[in-house]
RNA sequence: GGGCAGGUACCCAAGCGGUCAACGGGGGCAGACUGUAAAUCUGCUGGCUAAGCCUUCGGAGGUUCGAAUCCUUCCCUGCCCA
């Protein structure tokens, strides 16, 4: 195997990174690999609780393909026994443990979508169950000498939760000596994650270390903010653009972000090359408009392919601009009990535009339920379905269903 | 094991015998506005056969005409002591 000059090597490497610890020990492994021809292990751990992959985790799932393009080996761990522990780094609370099926399906899903940006032929899969579930009660007591609950407590996470009075699960210490031990049994060479990740992936070095391995170059990536502009993307924010979405949702969803993360996300987020982003950074100040349009096709392109990027713009400027009725509205046909007539409410529950007949008369009095694009103000209304149907009823901006009978 | 402080709707958090479906904030939803699904402003935010009724304030009992509020007990969390 022949690999780019260390020197470019390392400049694609640190493009986007946030930090590179130690910055030396990656210069000497990449030389050490070069001379032997043989590749680096790099490690990537997947958190296979929540297996809707999002825009930012492609940030890191970028930073991993960028490896596999230049000759390295990507191992993604994906981990389905620290799974069963819920670690909460980056997030104040004990996450809910999950059992061994759950988090092996997950793994499977995670890895479907991390194909998107991953190259699979390129990479290795491994469960950590294959190595942690096989250690024995000392084992684990061996590997937590290998570390003091003064230095667990540094983490910021927990030492926020200590500061608030709330829970730290025992088996939440666990969560960084695991995820070290899936570095030892690989023998990372490098390792991946998140700002987020930085003291876990720290510990991987200290426990390499302790068992006479050669630490891992720990890389950590800039964690993106969410549509909301300050909170980290999450799932859980409900911020978040996943990967496996609809391109029209895609699409949609970037216009929402605020005008100072478009710059962030095209730098971040997509492929957009380092001459391209001074382009771009330059559009977006002149035309925050088009520079925002630019971007939701770039990232749905990316996904879904140059055809889905131009229909969801057509959906997008159909349905927010124009404020029409989207191409495809699904049908419903409701039941009734006798006779064609409905109440509005009941059919509005019943299509599952409301979940509930008061939230029906809600949205009825503050304007919300349009029949044929006219807005109806009775929340008494009766509908006689063999007189009115087929009828377009909308509700909000965004909820439309074609009764049929 | 002992002492203390807590557990309220999606989240945070008031309420501490009736006027409580429960203040306020966040989030969510809607309306107006907008290049936008942003920002801003306004409203709504348990369910129902709907001016009435039903279920809800950690669980189970109890006191009372009446309990989120008082008592008993159990469960859970944090702090201090051991």
């Amino acid at each position: 195997m022949t690999f780019l000059p260390v020197e470019e090597q390392l400049q694609q490497i640190r493009r986007g990174t946030e930090e590179v610890i130690p910055q030396e020990e990656l210069i000497s492994k990449l030389e050490g690999s070069a001379k032997s021809g043989k590749p680096l292990t790099v490690k990537l751990g997947c958190d296979p609780s929540r297996p809707d992959l999002h825009l930012g985790h492609s940030v890191v799932l970028r930073k991993l393909r960028q490896f596999q393009d230049l000759g390295h080996q990507a191992v993604l761990i994906v981990g389905d026994f620290t799974g069963m522990i819920g670690d909460a780094s980056g997030r104040s609370k004990t996450r809910p443990a999950l059992s061994m099926a759950e988090t092996r399906q997950h793994g499977a899903t995670y890895f479907e979508q991390a194909s998107k940006v991953l190259n699979p032929e390129k990479m290795q899969i491994l469960y950590n169950s294959e190595w942690l579930g096989a250690m024995g009660f000392e084992d684990v007591v061996k590997l937590a000498m290998k570390t003091t609950v003064a230095r667990m407590l540094h983490r910021d996470d927990f030492a926020a939760r200590r500061a608030r009075d709330e829970p730290i699960g025992l088996h939440e210490l666990l969560y960084p000596l695991a995820q070290a031990q899936d570095s030892v049994s690989i023998r990372a060479d490098i390792e991946l994650g998140g700002t987020d990740q930085k003291f876990n992936l720290l510990m991987g070095r200290t426990i390499q270390k302790a068992t006479g391995q050669a630490p891992q170059v720990c890389i950590t990536l800039p964690i993106l903010e969410g549509l909301d502009g300050t909170e980290k993307m999450s799932k859980s924010l409900g911020n978040y653009v996943g990967l496996a979405e609809p391109p029209e949702s895609i699409y949609g969803k970037l216009l929402s972000i605020p005008d100072r993360l478009i710059y962030r996300y095209f730098e971040l987020a997509s492929d957009a090359g380092q001459k391209d982003l001074a382009a771009l950074g330059q559009m977006t100040q002149e035309d925050p408009r088009n520079a925002k349009h630019l971007l939701a096709a770039t990232i749905v392109k990316m996904y879904h392919g140059l055809e889905a990027a131009k229909r969801a713009r057509c959906h997008f400027e159909r349905t927010v601009i124009r404020k029409e009725a989207p191409k495809d509205v699904p049908t419903f046909t409701p039941t009734l009990l006798e006779g064609s007539r409905i109440g509005l409410l009941t059919l509005l529950t019943q299509a599952g535009l409301t979940s509930s007949n008061g939230q029906a008369r809600r949205m009825v009095q503050q304007g919300a339920v349009r029949l044929d694009a006219k807005r109806v103000t009775d929340s008494r209304r009766v509908i006689d379905l063999a007189q009115e149907a087929p009828l377009m009823v909308r509700v909000g901006k965004r909820r439309f269903a074609r009764i049929t009978w």
